[in-house]
RNA sequence: GGGUCGUUAGCUCAGUCGGUAGAGCACCGGCCUUUUAAGCCGGGGGCCGCAGGUUCGAUUCCUGCACGACCCA
């Protein structure tokens, strides 16, 4: 049947309710239980028992067993399902029939009645009263598959969430990793702040922007890409363990792994450096692994991830020589040649430079999907690190490190540049690659070098990409299942 | 950006080697007082993604486009 003959139906019943007298959306119902706290107050009970006790529940229908003179819906309730049982005794002829004709799959509805288990054991409510909660205008799933279509359920993300308890769960599995997240960082005494998503210059990462536009001021202002910058001046204020949850936006491409506004952790902590950050890493993930799986190893899409500490730890270039065969230590237009020698083909722009980006390049398509148990890649090289200090032994790379799990980059770390002059030369080189064409380098913050020529502690610091995160603790292929809406095309 | 596959009723899916389409659920009507995807009988419901082309005739074949999934870059 047309889509509109359906809705055309059920406004005629929402009609027919308010020709009664019935408000079809009023403003309360008192609840006494929820469906799973009725199953456990009244746990083992045997088939065919009447109990006396009257509740009140409250959900939305979702199946209709109609038999004449007696009716069985099932309701739910954000806890679970309780089904209801309708009879002319307890509820009158006319009212029986009334609302049997009126309700449709979907309605909100408070139902009244005594508790009873049916003679096949089924924990039921007599409903002795009914109140329509909200009349639901539109047809619902197929009740055995639900909503299949992936593109429907990201385009119509209520529905998918009322037909689908797995994108429920996973909803609910982020607000526990939100919480185990901020636990573990309030008990080690982090501080959580928060700093501008307007920001007049994007800084921390190297990513394009969204621009927005201030009318008062008349003056174009950016969605921040990272806090960093902003969450480093208040290590230089003295603040020194300061952690942020909040929503980046990158003005990117869209992927399974990919959306322009994502959830990043950032946590600083002075007086240590990268290595502090990988032990922080172990702990905070390790203990969001627990909260959901109870243990230290989970599965996803079909392999199982370990995550008993220590985690492995490897050089980037070693990384890089390994799965490429080549000696990645040699001069830039040498190594383009080799590798595409070697059959690996170095895309145009990259060519020309900086070394950095063709070694970031090789580990993306070489090695990273192979790193499936969680790996931290070390030391990257400076021109693609412009906020890391250089790494002690090897001033060409950084003490910086990426976390790989299943194959996808979970978290960015440093042990922070502090030295302004150094951080100032740094945006220089930064400056000259936008110069050159890249519209992802980046800029001079004159605010932040102000800030930093006060003085900022030595610190460590890490971003960790929650969503991706999220993703592999809920077993979900793709990050759209692990925000509430997506953006789509 | 390239390749492969997909788009048919509100939903989940069949199908047409080219002759204007089916099922189950949902919906509507009837029967049914203990069902659990209830059951039985009957009914209505479709621009077969969009636009061109080939053809007597296209949902089916061809081309392009849109949207999606997966793989590759």
């Amino acid at each position: 049947m047309p889509e509109q003959d359906l809705i055309l139906a059920r406004r005629e019943k929402l009609a027919r309710l308010r020709e009664r007298g019935i408000d079809p959306y009023p403003y309360t119902f008192s609840r006494t239980h929820t469906a799973q706290e009725l199953r456990e107050a009244f746990r083992g009970l045997p088939p065919a028992q009447h109990t006396g006790v009257e509740v009140a529940v409250a959900g939305r229908i979702l199946a209709f067993r109609r038999m004449g003179r007696a009716a069985f819906a099932d309701l739910h309730d954000r806890s679970g399902k309780i089904q209801v049982f309708a009879a002319p005794q307890t509820l009158g002829a006319e009212g029986y029939e009334f609302w049997l004709d009126v309700l449709d799959l979907g309605d909100w509805v408070g139902v009244q009645g005594e508790v009873f288990t049916t003679k096949t054991g089924e924990l039921s409510v007599a409903a002795q009263e009914i109140v329509i909660l909200a009349k639901s205008l539109r047809p619902l799933p197929e009740k055995w598959h639900g909503l299949r279509d992936v593109e429907t359920r990201y385009r119509e993300r209520a529905l998918d969430f009322l037909t689908n308890p797995k994108a429920r769960e996973i909803l609910i599995a982020r607000a526990k990793i939100l919480r185990t997240i901020r636990n573990h960082l309030d008990a080690r005494g982090f501080i959580e702040v928060e700093t501008p998503i307007l920001q007049p210059l994007p800084g921390g990462a190297s990513a394009r922007p969204f621009i927005t536009h201030h009318n008062e001021l008349d003056r174009d202002l950016y969605l921040r890409i990272a806090p960093e910058l902003y969450l480093k001046r208040l290590l230089v204020g003295g603040l020194e363990k300061v952690y942020e949850i909040g929503r980046n936006f990158r003005n990117e491409g869209i992927s399974s792994e990919h959306n322009p506004e994502f959830t990043a952790l950032e946590a600083y902590e002075a007086y240590t450096d990268y290595q502090g950050m990988m032990e922080l890493a172990e702990g905070l993930i390790e203990a969001c692994v627990l909260a959901v799986a109870g243990t230290s190893r989970l599965e996803y899409q079909g392999r199982w991830i370990e995550f008993s500490r220590p985690w492995r730890r490897v050089p980037l270039l070693e990384l890089v020589a390994e799965t490429s065969g080549c000696d990645v230590e040699k001069p830039l237009p040498e190594l383009v040649e080799d590798l595409e020698r070697r059959g690996i083909p170095i895309p145009e722009h990259l060519k020309r430079g900086p070394r950095g980006k063709v070694i970031e390049h090789l580990l993306e398509i070489c090695a990273e999907k192979t790193l499936w148990n969680p790996t931290f890649v070390l030391d990257y090289p400076l021109d693609i690190s412009p906020l890391a200090k250089r790494k002690r032994d090897r001033p060409d790379l950084t003490e910086r490190f990426e976390l790989f799990i299943a194959g996808k980059e979970v978290a960015n770390a440093f042990s922070e540049l502090n030295d302004p002059e150094e951080q100032r030369s740094r945006f220089m080189a930064q400056e000259k690659l936008r110069a050159q064409g890249d519209e992802e380098a980046q800029r001079v913050d004159e605010d932040f070098l102000r800030d930093l020529e006060l003085g900022m502690p030595p610190a460590g610091g890490i971003g960790i990409g929650i969503d991706r995160l999220i993703m592999i603790l809920t077993d979900a292929p793709s990050i759209r299942e692990v925000l509430a809406f997506p953006l789509l095309r």
